[in-house]
DNA sequence: CTGTTAGCGCATTCAG
DNA sequence: CTGAATGCGCTAACAG
């Protein structure tokens, strides 16, 4: 046993100070009705004395609730989801929930440890996204057989029976988008995206073929460029070779995050166009550094702290409700609007 | 009770299922060499069969670990703190930790508050950032009293007996870098910072006055400021009307972090400034989209993961020892080196 | 209003 | 090598 857990001052510690049971100690400090408002507060100023902190471990195996809830996304290292993790926290905080972030490093065999991990009974819920290379879901199937409230946010391919989905409509996002620059006469635009096999690229990238395809018009599938790479400097060589070896190059360029379109200006620009005079660039995301850049980025603005928010909300819900909201449930999936935000790399 | 904690298998269901004690069946889980190796066979393949998960909780209150730590950032949308978490994180995750991250969303109040729920029993250790406002210790103190493991990193004022610190040197990357300026034959420098009550400002801010010393160079306080604004936009506009005012603008810059050099950039391009060929600026921090502006920023770079992995290991030290390592023990401070990095923002 | 008692699930003595 | 018994600190029936 450990030094640290047996010198702290216990309930049982104030009982015998105080000459009272521990039931009666307990139920002072949770505040009950049942208990004579005088040895309250003797109590509570007892406990104040003695400096009294009530063990959450011991609270957490007796009552079976954590107050903590279990997020997993795909990395720290990107802000919309610490924008997401923000949203969470503002939320849950106000009811007493505190947040466990794991992040999966890109990684399926990664995701399935933090699963993994929150089956321990470490957290009343989980909040989650997947990361691009997650193609099967037994994981969290299993989470749900464990009825472990589960919600999931962002990249979701398919619905999972069970759990809540949070995400903006991606696909009628990029519609719109691509329609503004279909609309400024550009006749050739290009997509700049990240991995096909993430969902939220798939659904951007469907969206710019169906803008094209509403407006008949054809876009070239050389214009197209799906980054295999995974560190920003990789990232900025691939987009700055792709676009360097084209010899027509578009008018306009539509990208699926905002961390594209940044790469894809500064590479235009080291070749030598101007943006937006010469071509026009739209992002996807509305990161917290899209207007730092000169010229400030235009781009499809993505509620991520409200996204945060509604998970939060329907995690806590969930778990209110001791019970699973039901896939054909109105409140399982919410759709949150996204917004396009004019700057300055459209004219 | 809750259905979900019922609905589980515990280690005396196993032990139901073969014939065995609770004793024996624990100890196979933790692969005791004091249990016959077909028994530990069978009671891992009962496990994996009937789907058994430890419960950390149950773990937790009768070992006295948790094996989380616990981290106190000052905000989560600065992506400084966030490499430092990564850092943690990469390091912890080897030895079987995980984090647990608290924001104290620049506040004194609620960093008060992350350290009170930390003294619950919740976490092994904590590692800490103070925000700008914290100006008495008695929290941080109050939390050695009852023996937690702690670790401050970053912006430490004054140090703390009983814990360990994890630090750049401010003052001297400052003075290095600016002494780049002075070389470069600028004979009029000036200074971008924030609230000057946060200590690392501060000392950024006294490198910036012993350069100018050290080489018998004078700077003028009306090119001086410190930012008191806290949102990007709010920020911009601050930085931009503190520049326009100025009749005599200084031939360059030595901004306290990467963020204010960017926007002073921006501003000073709004203003018909060329960077660097009529003003140089230079950056503090190195975040990772620092080299996606054009001009990349010439900047210090500091070692944000690194520090989140020494805070770590510093940490996972005082948890294993049990005890404290002194403030007089040389381990019980690490200074981790600055470089210059050198882009296009200088010439 | 207060006390007694019995768990929560696991680790760990102490016997054998 | 295995089992019985105890306790980690707290909550929640049940009694009074």
């Amino acid at each position: 046993m450990n030094s640290k857990i047996n010198s702290r001052v216990r309930l049982e510690d104030l009982a015998r100070a105080l000459k009272l049971s521990i039931a009666t100690v307990s139920r002072a400090m949770s505040d009950s009705s049942r208990v004579k408002p005088e040895t309250k507060q003797r109590v509570l100023s007892k406990a104040k004395q003695m400096g009294y902190r009530s063990n959450q471990i011991a609270k957490s195996l007796s009552s079976g609730k954590t107050n903590v809830l279990g997020v997993i996304i795909p990395r720290y290292d990107e802000p919309f989801f610490i924008e997401v993790c923000r949203g969470i926290d503002y939320y849950v905080r106000k009811h007493d929930y505190r947040i466990l972030i794991n992040s999966s490093r890109n990684s399926f065999k990664y995701e399935k440890e933090n699963v993994l991990a929150f089956e321990r009974g470490t957290v009343d819920g989980v909040a989650m996204c997947f990361t691009h290379e997650t193609n099967s879901y037994e994981h969290v199937e299993e989470l749900i057989d464990r009825k472990m409230p589960l919600v999931l946010f962002d990249n979701i391919s398919h619905k999972i029976d069970g759990a809540g989905h949070v995400k903006i409509d991606d696909f009628s996002s990029a519609v719109k988008a691509v329609e503004i620059l279909i609309k400024h006469k550009n006749n050739s635009i290009g997509y700049i995206g990240g991995t096909s096999k993430k969902s939220v690229f798939n659904q951007r990238f469907d969206g710019f073929v169906e803008a094209h395809k509403k407006h008949h018009q054809s876009f070239k599938t050389r214009h197209v460029l799906n980054c295999k790479s995974y560190h920003q400097e990789h990232e900025f060589y691939e987009v700055f070779n792709f676009l360097s070896k084209l010899q027509d190059v578009p008018n306009a360029f539509f990208c699926s995050t905002d961390n594209y379109a940044i790469l894809c200006i500064k590479a235009l620009t080291k070749l030598g166009y101007k943006v937006p005079q010469d071509i026009e660039v739209i992002g996807f995301g509305n990161l917290h550094y899209s207007n730092m850049f000169t010229p400030e980025l235009t781009c499809v603005s993505q509620p991520s702290f409200k996204m945060g928010e509604k998970v939060a909300e329907m995690l806590l819900n969930k778990i209110d409700k001791g019970f699973f909201i039901s896939n054909t449930d109105q409140n399982s999936e919410i759709v949150l609007p996204t917004k396009l935000v004019y700057r300055d790399t459209t004219r």
